[in-house]
DNA sequence: TAAATTTGACCTGT
DNA sequence: ACAGGTCAAATTTA
């Protein structure tokens, strides 16, 4: 769907939405011209589709219910390697970054109009940037802390970008990621694919190259995973990616001690906010559902009346 | 020893 | 006043 062709005075992140429901779509239709046999014999791949479907449901929600995101008519923005309809060089008085304005400790300015985007993921994949821990929060009629993460080029490139990583109390646990701002700094570990979890344990990645719309094989450090080998400590709460022989795959596993409000200070994750297709939703899902739950989703219009909403 | 993380202090917004 | 976001000294890790 074309950016250009929506009414100038859509919200973007109404434009986000539909986009995302557009992109979920086709996996509507690739689920309902699936055969009951065909689903049936292979539950995993099915399974996968509906996660995916879910995860697009998800970004729908978190986009309509995150910060308004001023409506920039030109440019696309799925192609423009700009999350929030902005490219790196497109500041202006619309969308104000604030810098810190330092003078004492803790003294500066909250970034309180700066753009900012939510999602909410079940695993936290590296999103090929590098993010410093800053702070941790508890945060009221939340069981865990919420974490804050800033740029690492924030000193050496000035780099605003921020993101916050809240853990849910979901079962799997999910990890509600809102990045700030957007990234000024050239990061040369950033990629424009998106990594998959690999059901090889020896940790080989499946990365999903959306320029050539097909899978290739990567051998990459899983610098999640070894972040959190790190975090591992005597009396804190830490989460665990174990693989998972039955289903192939990988399942994060939150272990929280009798301290449940600190999680994880590693969330170096998160897949890149202009790839909206969300692989991180279900990247690791396992197959949990059953058929009945597939063809409630088919049979259910819920789709094609979200796409009523829109002009 | 440099870089990253932890954590209490301090600030802003409501 | 309170909740949440950020700073920076202290501490830990590689």
């Amino acid at each position: 769907m074309e950016s250009s062709s929506w009414p100038q005075s859509l919200p973007s992140n109404r434009i986000k939405a539909i986009q995302e429901l557009t992109q979920g779509q086709p996996l509507i239709n690739k689920l309902r011209d699936m055969r009951p046999e065909e689903i049936e014999s292979d539950l995993r791949s099915a399974d996968g589709v509906v996660g995916q479907i879910l995860g697009m449901f998800d970004n729908t929600l978190s986009i309509l219910s995150s910060t308004e995101i001023p409506y920039i008519p030109t440019g696309d923005m799925q192609s423009s390697g700009s999350w929030d309809g902005q490219t790196s060089e497109d500041h202006d008085e619309t969308v104000k970054t604030v810098t810190p304005v330092k003078t004492k400790r803790g003294c500066y300015k909250r970034r309180k109009d700066s753009t900012t985007y939510t999602k909410l993921v079940s695993n936290p994949v590296d999103d090929g940037y590098a993010w410093r821990k800053y702070g941790q929060k508890p945060i009221l009629n939340a069981t865990y802390q919420r974490n804050y993460f800033r740029c690492t080029h924030k000193v050496d490139q000035g780099c605003q970008a921020t993101k916050q990583v809240q853990m849910t109390e979901d079962k799997p646990p999910r990890y509600r990621i809102t990045y700030n701002g957007h990234h000024t700094c050239k990061d040369l570990l950033r990629s424009p694919q998106i990594i998959f979890d690999s059901p090889d344990p020896s940790n080989t990645s499946i990365i999903l190259n959306f320029e050539t719309k097909g899978f290739t094989e990567n051998k990459q450090t899983d610098t999640c995973l070894s972040s959190m080998r790190q975090n591992r400590k005597e009396g804190f709460p830490s989460l665990w990616l174990k693989h998972n022989q039955s289903y192939s795959s990988w399942d994060l596993t939150a272990q929280v001690s009798e301290v449940p409000s600190k999680p994880v200070s590693v969330m170096s994750s998160g897949v890149d906010h202009e790839d909206m297709i969300s692989s991180e939703v279900y990247s690791s899902t396992c197959c949990t559902r059953g058929y009945d739950e597939i063809d409630d989703l088919i049979g259910n219009n819920v789709f094609s009346d979200l796409f009523e909403l829109c002009p």
